[in-house]
DNA sequence: TCAAAAAGTGCAAACGTTTGAATAGGGCTA
DNA sequence: TAGCCCTATTCAAACGTTTGCACTTTTTGA
């Protein structure tokens, strides 16, 4: 790009050798005398020459970038996938393209495009929710190019997975609400077009099931925003009604937990004595709030790290996306704080 | 890079036109017969067809890609910047390169070289906590590589900051707190090697003078690490010690803040009846803890989005870095909230 | 002493696109 | 019917690398 960047010609140029001399040099290709590699790379040095990436992706139609897109960048959670993805890509040697989709189908569905334009090696996606059909998706894999899936991950046959035992997760933070003597335990539920919503709900479920308790249907509210506000006032209305008496609240994340939370406390109730709670995630807050937030710990780090290791496997042909597991599912780890404990 | 992906010159020979007539036609030049385009988009479209970017890059020595140093991307602040970037860069058709340095100069300095091999355009940093030399920046800025710094911006001649009015965000703080009838307030400062630390300092100090209150060196305690341990244990020690009787804590940072909030219920002390705390940033836990803490937002989507629209307009040549204002300071404001409110 | 092998280097094409200049064909005017 | 100007198209070079092949020159072996 610089208009005064030294290139391999002018390097020619200067020591009067061809251009092709000067690459196997600078490579240390054989077939080269040490004096010539020698004078070459002095010479290299001197001009402050940097090699044009750009040509190199052209001559070798690879970019080594991977392309990343996520609902959003200001979110916990994905910020943490996001440094997992950076750290393995950077380690070996790929740039990183960042999109947020915030949460638009349009968007998504553009950046694909783009990033197929820029010839990028393989892309990592989280999709939005509303993204409803995944034809900008099949279309792309069906032409044998690399996506893997992390976290928010398709239907598709043949697409590669990274995710969370959400399932698990939620049965577990279930359970130990049910250990901890809370008997009516409301779920606040998320956005429902997401799978890691519906796996969430039914570990809620296969928790109460497994341990006699009865599962109603109205005792699972959706929260399809996803905001402390929208929790919070219908934890308040659930609990000003007369119809349901809940004792704990899990909530598919720790947003709705805050505004479960919130509510309690302004209807007078005491935590964990009164109304246990347990969010899903982990994120950095949960231990600075009062009391301590119990929540459900997702690693994200490493599912980002792990998402990109598959991802460049694949671009580097050293696992055959054909014949390989289609999906990864990282174990969640439930952290039990002040929140859920009566004992 | 696509193995099957169609390029100008496919779409040629299957009409039997050259590669330029291709090229003109799908740009609409004049010149070409409107039968000619008319069957070349059509072509174009059935084929699938895509602009591969980088050839178009080596071709016009432009990227249209920006790189973006930060520290770390687990970190509100930051995330909100890159918000604002990465909705700037996407809507004026530029693809943002992302990478961390995770607050190690090294990093810095390697990653500034894989973005002038890869022909970016221009480069957005907030340098790394170590970076104590700025070498690596003013060597290509003097070539004439457009960087545009924001947050941690350092101290070079002629570089073009985006910043946030630290000293002013700091002495509104301050002044709150002696307005609601503090007198003894200790300010838990950052890592000396920042600017911003040393602005927020002094916005302490200078409203403290203002009010006519004197200025103890003993009252500022540095918080390098920046972890709630760190100024949960500091404050800890100070209000078990009897030399100094603290009865308000103005935070470099809302993680401070929240260490000394606990530090204070541990110690038994309510606040904001005995104590008040502000913290700096305006996380989005603030409101979520109890009591909701007071902090001073910095607009870090608009940071973002200034950087990045100044940053292009350079590069687009729309403004001239010699001329222009070299520095760009935004904003402050004061969320009073309910951890220093006694009236 | 001469051919053959080895060592060191250069040529040219390729990756996909853009673009100034050249060309071909046609119709018009004088 | 020559000269000219359009219009539509093609040529060829360029961006910076890499790489198979060809070409010198030197060294080696018999």
């Amino acid at each position: 790009m610089k208009l005064g960047q030294a290139t391999i010609k002018d390097i020619a140029r200067e020591l009067n050798l061809s251009a092709s001399t000067i690459s196997r040099a600078l490579k240390d290709y054989p077939g080269i005398s040490d004096e010539t590699k020698r004078k070459v790379k002095e010479m290299a040095e001197k001009m402050n020459y940097r090699p044009n990436a750009i040509a190199l992706s052209l001559r070798k139609s690879r970019s080594f970038t991977i392309g990343v897109i996520i609902p959003e960048v200001v979110h916990f959670f994905f910020s943490t996938v996001v440094s997992g993805i950076e750290e393995v890509a950077q380690s070996r040697g790929y740039n990183v393209i960042l999109v947020q989709s915030n949460e638009k189908l349009e968007r998504e569905i553009s950046s694909i495009e783009t990033m197929l334009s820029n010839q990028i090696d393989g892309v990592l996606v989280s999709y939005s929710k509303e993204t409803n059909t995944f034809e900008h998706f099949t279309r792309v894999l069906d032409q044998g190019f690399p996506i893997v899936f992390f976290d928010r991950a398709p239907q598709i046959p043949g697409a590669i997975n990274v995710m969370v035992d959400d399932y698990q997760g939620a049965f577990d933070a279930t359970t130990h609400l049910i250990s901890q003597g809370y008997k009516n335990i409301v779920h606040l539920a998320g956005p429902p077009s997401l799978k890691i919503t519906r796996d969430r709900a039914n570990g809620y479920k296969a928790a109460l099931e497994k341990n006699g308790l009865p599962v109603h249907p109205d005792h699972i509210i959706p929260c399809p925003l996803g905001t402390v506000e929208e929790s919070q006032k219908l934890v308040s209305e659930l609990l000003s009604s007369s119809a349901v008496n809940p004792d704990a609240f899990f909530a598919c994340n720790d947003i709705g937990a805050v505004g479960a939370m919130m509510a309690c406390r302004d209807a007078g109730l005491k935590i964990p004595l009164d109304v246990g709670i347990v969010g899903f995630s982990d994120w950095q807050f949960c231990s600075m709030l009062e009391p301590k937030l119990s929540s459900v710990a997702q690693p994200g780090t490493l599912m980002g790290a792990k998402a990109t290791e598959i991802l460049l496997d694949i671009i580097e042909k050293k696992i055959d996306p054909e014949t390989m597991e289609k999906s990864l599912v990282l174990e969640t780890k439930l952290m039990d704080r002040d929140s859920s404990k009566r004992f």
